[in-house]
DNA sequence: TTGTGACTGATAGTCCGTG
DNA sequence: GCACGGACTATCAGTCACA
C-alpha cells in the first residue's frame, strides 16, 4: 500500500466523518478543492506543511494521517 | 514547536541512535549529504515520498518521525 | 563532521473550467 | 458531490563550493 494512497484514504475518511463535502471542506481551510481531490485519490505529493494544515484542519495529530489501514 | 522542526529532530535522533554520520547516512540511501542536512534544521519543507524514504531509511514507520518529542 | 547560499529542472499548489 | 484537465506561479528536489 503507496504511503500516498494511504494518506488520502485517511484524509478522505476523517473529513467524511465529519459530515464535510470537498468543496466546504476546501473552503474552510484555504485549500484548493482540486487539490483536496488529488491528495484524497493519492494521485498527489504534498509537502510536510500541507499535510499539517489537513491535521489541523480535521483536529488529528499528524501522524494519525498516516496511519496503517486495517 | 513546529512541524519540520520536529520531523528533522526525530530524524537525527534516529540516525544517531544507529551510530551514523550525515555523510555515512547518506551515500548509504543515496540521499545528498546538504539535502539531510537541511531536513535535520527544518530548513526544508520535503515532501510525503521523500519522508517515507528517510523512513525506510530508519526502518521506522512514517508516522514515528512525526512524534511528539517530550 | 556539519551548516549554508546559490543554483536549475521538476513538481507542488492555485485557478479556471468540463462531464 | 466529485474526478479530471489545462495553464499558470511558487516552491521543492537535488547538487555544488565553501566555511
Amino acid at each position: 500500500m503507496d504511503v500516498l494512497q494511504r494518506l488520502g484514504q485517511n484524509i478522505r475518511r476523517l473529513r467524511r466523518a465529519r459530515g464535510l463535502a470537498q468543496e466546504k471542506f476546501a473552503l474552510q481551510f484555504g485549500i484548493d478543492r482540486t487539490y483536496v481531490s488529488g491528495i484524497e485519490r493519492g494521485a498527489r505529493n504534498p509537502t510536510v506543511t500541507v499535510v499539517q494544515r489537513f491535521a489541523d484542519a480535521l483536529d488529528v495529530p499528524i501522524a494519525e494521517l498516516f496511519a496503517e489501514i486495517e
